[in-house]
DNA sequence: AAAATGATCAAG
DNA sequence: TTGATCATTTTA
């Protein structure tokens, strides 16, 4: 599986966003590599993007690394108590995300299922393995992902993105994006991306 | 429908 | 220093 280069990220983020569906997510994490296919993401546009963290240019020491060159990852926790993973895409100073919002296990489900439920393998109930990854705060906890993987570089050997060893065979469903009413008139653009009837996706 | 739960950040 | 907010999940 090829790893993504660094010039796929050096795109808007509406052009990433989509693009990352169907790609597979990496971490290579002991005692078990941990693989899942990417099937929902958000876009954030950055400074004119009133869903963004970067809205309006704000810089903070949270939303600094956004600022900076694409291809690294953003993870910032949320209601106190969960993570979420962005890509940082565009070039610096042009501060832009996709958000990755669902998964599907492909590879070390026994460490996802230990991270995420304490149960072996053999535990866990279907019902739990189909909520293993199906939003972006279950598939950090998942991952085991949280603040000190923030910054990781995509392109480097721990956390990264991969092409799919398969052809492209989904279509692409769009919707307005999860969760940010407070975004005015941008909560309504259809920035989020999902792959059609996959099973992870957080909501049809 | 509502609780859980704490970092973050703008305002004072 | 403080208080409102929050790109969520779970349980009821």
């Amino acid at each position: 599986m090829k790893k993504l280069s660094r010039s796929f990220y050096n795109r808007t983020s509406l052009e990433v966003a989509p693009d990352l569906l169907g790609k597979y997510l990496v971490y290579d994490a002991p005692p078990q590599r941990m693989v899942a296919r990417i099937v929902e993401t958000e876009a954030y546009m950055g400074v004119t993007d009133k869903g963004a963290h970067s809205y309006g240019g704000r810089r903070t020491p949270r939303t600094d690394i956004l600022f900076g060159p694409p291809g690294y990852a953003y993870i910032y926790q949320i209601y106190g108590m969960y993570y979420c993973l962005n890509a940082v895409v565009n070039a610096r100073e042009i501060p832009q995300a996709v958000l990755i919002r669902a998964l599907e296990p492909v590879q070390g489900l026994e460490s996802m299922v230990y991270n995420r439920y304490g149960l072996t393998n053999d535990a866990a109930t279907k019902k739990q393995i189909a909520n293993l990854t199906s939003g972006p705060g279950k598939l950090c906890r998942a991952f085991n992902l949280t603040k000190e993987q923030n910054g990781l570089d995509l392109c480097g050997k721990t956390l990264w993105i991969a092409q799919s060893p398969n052809p492209q065979d989904f279509r692409i469903l769009t919707s307005p994006r999860i969760n940010i009413d407070y975004a005015m008139e941008a909560a309504q653009y259809p920035w989020r991306y999902y792959i059609e009837g996959n099973p992870y996706v957080s909501r049809p």
